[in-house]
DNA sequence: AGGACGGGTAGACAGTGTCTACTCGCCGTG
DNA sequence: CACGGCGAGTAGACACTGTCTACCCGTCCT
């Protein structure tokens, strides 16, 4: 009826995509998927061996978004390392606050502890841009330790913000004035 | 056999802190709670109307044992204020380090979601502590947003160290470089 | 003595992930 | 053309889960 032949594999995971930003990771059951993608519960099978695999193909479309989004907003990459390094923690953040199942789904740790290297290495290469982007900003300093605080900095920040507390404690209604801190805090003051 | 009248409810926690450490945080069925306290799969009903009431119950104690922690590493508080939040990082990565599985426990979405006031309020006493210390070691700033930002870097390097990023992108074997890599982005140059 | 009741048992139910036997249609080869 | 294999999906079983409900049994109170 809809897209009849994309290929179930691919279904698989737009049903999982499309479920988990609407209903949320609980949603995510095996059999729920297999149902809107209009097939029996053990069709999922011959694609995804088990239903940890399914899960983290879904969770790899979201960082393939992400990455994309982050392309797309540096540009043609000619602003200054530190104006990059803002963006890219603006992307990131807008990000996981609007696609909180998914962001929540791309981090658990069931996930992160099997698929080894499935999804580790799709965040290493914004991993060493980061590195590259640090140690032109900040050339004093080891840039491996300096962006592997930063990163830390921004996947707390998405987590304390997203259950709230941060926005009880800080008393702010914007993240906004928390990563320009973090910025400045890692990076120095914006001269 | 063993300590039969210590009370179902506080056997019943006591058994899922046991099973989360040692078996990790997976092992935390209703079921199996049940089986290992020796009753029912029914009993633990009376008192944990559902499954995530008692693993708030669970998750409650890990609070207890870090808030303990942390107020005998802190003393009699005499150390500056500085010297005390490197102290309570120190605490906090260690338990978190050692303690995995309650770690993640503590910090699960749904038990977060739900609960909304019985998890979050046991960490905010934390907070305002660190607020104040925060105040105290840099009255310039804005103690609230730059406490926040740190509790949230903490956060974030306790998860991504966990599941071995940091180790991997970083390449240090130990926390403690990036604690006090964290303390001195938040806090200044340890003078 | 008898009845209420706290506290625990046991079974049912729907839902889950995995496994296995099977079916159906298509394709290439004899 | 017939036929065997085989990719792809179905359907049912299994063990397990959380929740709900009916029941039971001992202890206390009157």
């Amino acid at each position: 009826m809809n897209e009849p032949n994309t290929g179930l594999r691919s279904r698989l995971v737009d049903v999982g995509v499309e479920l988990v930003a609407t209903e949320g990771v609980q949603a995510l059951s095996l059999r729920e998927i297999a149902r809107r993608a209009g097939v029996s519960h053990g069709a999922p099978r011959r694609y995804f061996p088990t239903h940890l695999e399914l899960l983290s193909a879904i969770a790899r479309r979201g960082f393939e978004e992400l990455a994309g989004r982050g392309a797309a907003a540096l540009g043609d990459g000619t602003a200054s390392p530190r104006e990059q390094i803002a963006t890219l923690g603006r992307v990131y953040l807008d990000f996981a606050l609007t696609h909180r199942g998914m962001h929540e789904l791309m981090f658990r740790h069931d996930l992160l502890r099997s698929d080894r290297l499935g999804l580790r290495d799709a965040s290493l290469p914004v991993f060493s841009l980061l590195v590259d982007l640090v140690g032109r900003t900040r050339p004093d300093a080891d840039a491996r330790l300096v962006a592997g605080a930063l990163l830390a900095n921004l996947y707390g920040i998405a987590q304390l913000w997203t259950w709230g507390s941060l926005q009880l404690t800080t008393g702010a209604d914007s993240v906004v004035p928390l990563l320009d801190a973090v910025l400045e805090a890692h990076l120095g003051r914006e001269w």
